[in-house]
DNA sequence: TGTACATCAGTGAACGCGCGTTCACTGATGTAC
DNA sequence: TGTACATCAGTGAACGCGCGTTCACTGATGTAC
């Protein structure tokens, strides 16, 4: 049924960015298929062109949208919790769980797509957009601690974000192997000292 | 030129191990074909299926090779310190330079690596290399402190190895954005903090 | 040590398949009057 | 408001291409005597 209205037009464009955010998370940009991502979304292939111009350009405005569907959910988490460390709280725990180890499609595409985006020639649209998604996130760590010394914050946010994305990426690498749990739960302590033992999932 | 000595078989074999152990890091394993991988070697692609059962068979050794020689680099890092200290600091500059960002194909697989293996599917053989890989260097690490406090040695280890992966691969991601140096350098002042500035590469 | 021959490492054409992209076509939507 | 028609979002076949894997073949290597 071709010709659909300018409303149901955009709805389908969305629909196509947010199975293509949650695909490429999961399986990498090279592992799905234009096709692929098209039937996520309800459509057939042929008409991915009269949306985007490229594969490429798809993979930016996914990359884009998945984070700023993670930096909208850290903001719930900020706004939720009472003051800046229990919002940190929220965030590292939400990142360091089981649960985000175990759905990459859903979980930061900071860690999810890092490889995929490095492994990219430096002209292709994705990574301005991991770049801006980056520092969208390395910001938002840095003014939860707001302690007037703004080069130590952001140090500091540059520090927590690499030690959860590494954690996260190894312990999905290595699930299965006791080494993984062990790897978030670490991770998690250093980040939060106060943090005794774990809650299991 | 076909039957070629055992000697020269072995080398052969050799050769493509090595060279997908720099390329699958480069590139990732489905970034490159069995025809690059044995072009690599000096070989043309029919003869792959004499030295290896299928793709995913070499991607398992050419993984486990590319953590041995990452574990040696350690090994003989901390063989010329002169203490362990010495030794760390070594390891970490050296993983955290800005030559290890722009050579992913000779640098730690448990970073290049990670989100082509977490993709994988869990029967996998690569996913096995990868697992004991990073216990090796997760080992290795935790030796260094030797401080008495078993766990406590391995959890630093566990902590520093997250560090020095998510830091190497958001600056790889990033790399051409000046953010990605700084994370570079907060991890490495984060590791080392006696560290005052940094040398520039 | 020398000879005859079986072995088998490597070659390159070929296989079926899925990829990104293009395009003629369809028919409901949007618009001009 | 109603009608006639141009527009264009989506369909599905088709394109050239590269993939992992197979296989008949070649001829130097390795071995039996």
């Amino acid at each position: 049924m071709p010709r659909v209205s300018r409303q149901q037009t955009e709805k389908n464009r969305a629909a196509i960015e947010e199975a293509s955010a949650r695909l490429i998370r999961e399986q990498g940009i090279k592992g799905v298929s234009v096709a692929d991502l098209m039937a996520a979304a309800g459509l057939t292939h042929g008409g991915f062109y009269g949306h985007f111009e490229s594969k490429d350009a798809l993979a930016a405005a996914a990359c884009a949208k998945a984070f700023a569907l993670s930096l909208e959910r850290w903001r719930e988490r900020t706004a939720r919790a009472g003051d800046a460390a229990a919002a940190l709280r929220f965030i590292v725990e939400a990142y360091l769980s089981r649960r985000a180890r175990d759905d990459a499609g859903n979980s930061c595409p900071a860690a999810s797509l890092a490889v995929d985006v490095a492994r990219e020639p430096s002209d292709r649209p994705v990574r301005q957009s991991y770049v801006e998604g980056i520092h969208g996130l390395v910001d938002s760590l840095a003014a939860l601690r707001d302690s007037g010394d703004e080069a130590a914050d952001r140090e500091r946010a540059l520090v927590e974000l690499s030690l959860m994305v590494g954690a996260l990426l190894m312990a999905r690498a290595t699930a299965a192997d006791p080494i993984s749990d062990q790897i978030l739960d670490a991770a998690r302590r250093h980040l939060l000292p106060e943090d005794g033992s774990l809650p299991t999932p």
